[in-house]
RNA sequence: GCACCCGUAGCUCAGUUGGAUAGAGCAUCUGACUUCGAAUCAGAGGGUCGCAAGUUCGAGUCUUGCCGGGUGCACCA
């Protein structure tokens, strides 16, 4: 029996219980993993709430211990139980029988050896996730990552609890910051697309076109200052940005010609930095498209049907299409509508993007066309979707049509999450609000120290400050792969010296995965809602609460597993299984077990044992940081256990103890393993 | 002005739907490599959980009010 399910029983038992002799409904138990091993597996702190609701039914007062010492008593009667105290006020004390509990485990493991992960629910309706979602128009840089991290890692966490994943990553071409790039090209390097090509083509692989227009766009918000950073902008420079976006929505034209290379040229080094994370994605919708099939015509004749949207007659919005939002507090009329099309009769980006989650949710009667994008040598063979405006004959999926659908985009644009939410809710009633989640997360800002690293002058004011926003405006930020090649080459020089015989190309990829680890690690250590003041020295160590630390407990198991033999777990996980039939064998484990020691190895076996639970409560709060947490802590007692002089595996002389042993650290190497796949964090061979 | 987020050890942060003695990492100090790999481990010091009321058997967690910091509230995207 797993370990979640004897909860799940004895949190029902608990139910029955209360229904029973105290007349009690309980909706929920509470269950939780008591502070310490020594006070038991499981604890209920459910007789104080019970003696509340007793009193409140019959007035009668009952002692929370007296509650306790029944409901006890009948929790000894479960399987699997070895013994139940009632401690301090009332707190039910639940005490597994850990020796059989691991012997069945035992018995469990050895025969489902070879599944690896759970297959999809095959009733599972289709969750999308969208991420990464970088403007086109110059180098991911370090908050992209954090998007990315937690949008990749959440997916993972989907498909580990066993549910269907599409992802897409929303291409913006169309917008300004496109067009600033396309201002840039045209007006301040006076280049055609023809010049911009043969630029493109001249740079070195890895400082490439994304890092060019990283510094282009700078320099675009100096020229639009007339060459200086606090100089007031210039109205005719502006308008050229004006023009060239309004030259970029009508397409086909040269300055659309120009963007859309633009774009793509963008598009693909963000995949591959992404690649370099491991972070895949199946379809790369574009905002073009959505203006060229007309998306909003369909989503609007919807709002327009549902009410969600009414033509405002007079007042400051008079001529726009507004969605009426609850006005708080405030008695001045509706200040809190939301403009949806303009008295011009555009849309704004709100009205897009209700039209594009319709689209995700399978609520619009329209489709994208798609083409294979190009394939990235690292994505194997997984194939990456590019919509397009013209028919096509492909085979490519059906995209779209999810049940839920995740947005992660940080908490600034929470507002606009808000109404684009309303809007879909308003339109189709009966899929809700609850379909649309926004997985939003807090930036990712410089810490003083960095900025000085990077070579900005700050005022005092500034230094005084706990951070300070990037900008790519400002060309201020540090650089994804900027950042992972310093990660490299720290690690490789860690891993070089640690291991000077082993191939220059195992080192290379050593040290790339111990970097990747590094860096979804600390993106993934910190609550979503979390500012980041990024920082240097935090951020390539390798030490201490960090990826590595991680994989390095796995390389240890690994290490003492090489030494033994290659079937020596299976044979440790069959002689446990023996015990089940051989009492004297059982009592052996036993002794092992039930004392300092032992309690210390089962400590570790059910926290190894309580990964599935860990994942689902990410999925449930949509916090991935928890099994980041967990993975360190699983890590750290593992270490624990790896250094203390009782446990060395390789030379303990009794056969069933060693047997024990190996079982415990196969078994936490393989949970932890998987948490960290889970995280997208791979464990290398040596390190 | 309104809405949302944050305030926990010197620093950076965890703290599951309210539960037992508030935890990690970094930094500081002390110890452990002839050791299944020291990217490690054992230990020490370090706290009015911003302040004040309230609800509760029980509050870092919930409510209210203050204080301090951040973000968002455009016919921008």
């Amino acid at each position: 029996m797993k370990l979640i399910e004897l909860q799940t029983s004895l949190r029902e038992r608990v139910a029955q219980t209360a229904q029973g002799k105290f007349g009690v409904a309980l909706d929920s138990v509470t269950a939780e993993t008591p502070p310490r091993t020594e006070l038991g597996d499981l604890a209920f702190p459910v007789a104080f709430d019970l003696a509340r609701r007793v009193k409140q039914a019959t007035g009668e007062k009952k002692n929370p211990r007296a509650i306790a010492d029944e409901l006890a008593g009948d929790l000894r009667l479960m399987p699997n139980v070895a013994r139940v105290e009632v401690a301090g006020a009332g707190y039910i004390n639940v005490f597994y029988d850990r020796t059989k509990l691991l012997i069945e485990a035992a018995i469990g493991e050895s025969a489902s050896a070879s599944q690896t992960h759970i297959a999809p629910h095959a009733s599972s309706k289709k969750s999308i996730i969208e991420h990464t979602n970088i403007n086109p128009n110059k180098a991911a840089h370090i908050g992209h990552l954090r998007n990315a991290v937690l949008g990749d890692t959440f997916v993972r966490l989907l498909q580990a609890a066993g549910e269907t994943v599409e992802v897409q990553n929303y291409i913006d071409n169309t917008g300004v910051q496109v067009a600033d790039v396309v201002v840039g090209f045209m007006h301040v390097e006076n280049m055609t697309l023809d010049d911009v090509k043969r630029v493109d083509a001249s740079l070195p692989s890895d400082k490439g076109f994304d890092y060019y227009c990283w510094d282009l766009y700078a320099r675009v918000g100096l020229y639009y200052r007339g060459g200086t950073s606090d100089g007031a902008e210039m109205p005719e420079r502006l308008a050229l940005r004006a023009q060239a976006l309004h030259d970029i929505e009508a397409g086909d034209n040269p300055t659309a010609k120009l963007a859309d290379y633009v774009a793509t040229r963008i598009v693909e080094q963000h995949l591959k930095t992404m690649a370099r994370l491991g972070i895949k994605y199946d379809v790369l919708p574009r905002e073009s498209e959505i203006l060229h099939l007309k998306f909003w015509d369909s989503a609007f004749e919807r709002l327009k049907a549902s009410g969600a949207v009414r033509l405002e007659s007079e007042g400051r919005h008079a001529g726009c299409w507004v969605m009426p939002l609850e006005a708080h507090a405030s008695t001045d009329e509706h200040e809190a509508d939301k403009i949806i099309v303009r008295s011009n009769g555009t849309v704004t980006y709100a009205g897009k993007d209700i039209a594009y989650q319709l689209w995700k949710l399978g609520q619009l009667d329209k489709d994208f066309y798609y083409r294979p994008f190009f394939n990235l040598q690292e994505n194997d063979n997984h194939q990456v979707w590019m919509t397009t405006s013209e028919p096509t004959v492909n085979d490519a999926p059906r995209f779209g049509n999810g049940a839920t659908i995740y947005n992660v985009i940080d908490s600034r644009q929470s507002y606009t999450q808000d109404v684009v939410k309303r809007g879909v809710a308003a339109v189709a009633p009966e899929i809700g609000e609850a379909a649309s989640v926004h997985l939003s997360y807090e930036m990712v800002a410089l810490s003083p120290a960095a900025c000085e690293e990077l070579g900005l002058k700050l005022s005092d004011a500034d230094k005084a400050r706990p951070y300070i926003e990037m900008s790519g405006r400002k060309g201020l930020g540090v650089k994804a792969d900027d950042l992972i090649d310093r990660l490299e080459a720290g690690a490789y020089s860690e891993t070089s010296s640690r291991n000077p015989e082993t191939p220059e190309a195992e080192r290379r990829h050593t040290a790339h995965t111990v970097a990747i680890g590094a860096l979804r690690y600390f993106l993934l250590k910190w609550t979503r809602n979390s500012v980041i003041a990024f920082d240097f020295t935090e951020a390539l160590s390798l030490k201490g609460e960090t990826g590595p630390y991680c994989q390095y407990a796995v390389i240890r198991a690994n290490s003492l597993f090489r030494k033994l033999d290659p079937d020596a777990i299976q044979r440790a996980q069959v002689l446990l299984g023996q015990a089940n039939d051989d009492d004297a064998l059982k009592g052996k484990f036993a002794s092992f077990i039930n004392n300092e020691n032992g309690t210390d190895l089962w400590t570790l076996w059910s926290l190894a044992a309580r990964l599935d639970e860990v994942i689902g409560i990410c999925v449930r709060t949509h916090e991935p940081t928890h099994l980041a947490k967990y993975a360190f802590e699983l890590a750290q007692g593992f270490n624990a256990f790896y250094d203390n002089k009782q446990n060395r595996v390789l030379e303990e002389p009794d056969e069933a103890r060693r047997a024990l042993l190996i079982t415990v650290a196969a078994y936490t190497r393989a949970q932890l393993t998987r948490a960290l796949a889970t995280l997208g964090i791979d464990v290398p061979a040596r390190m």
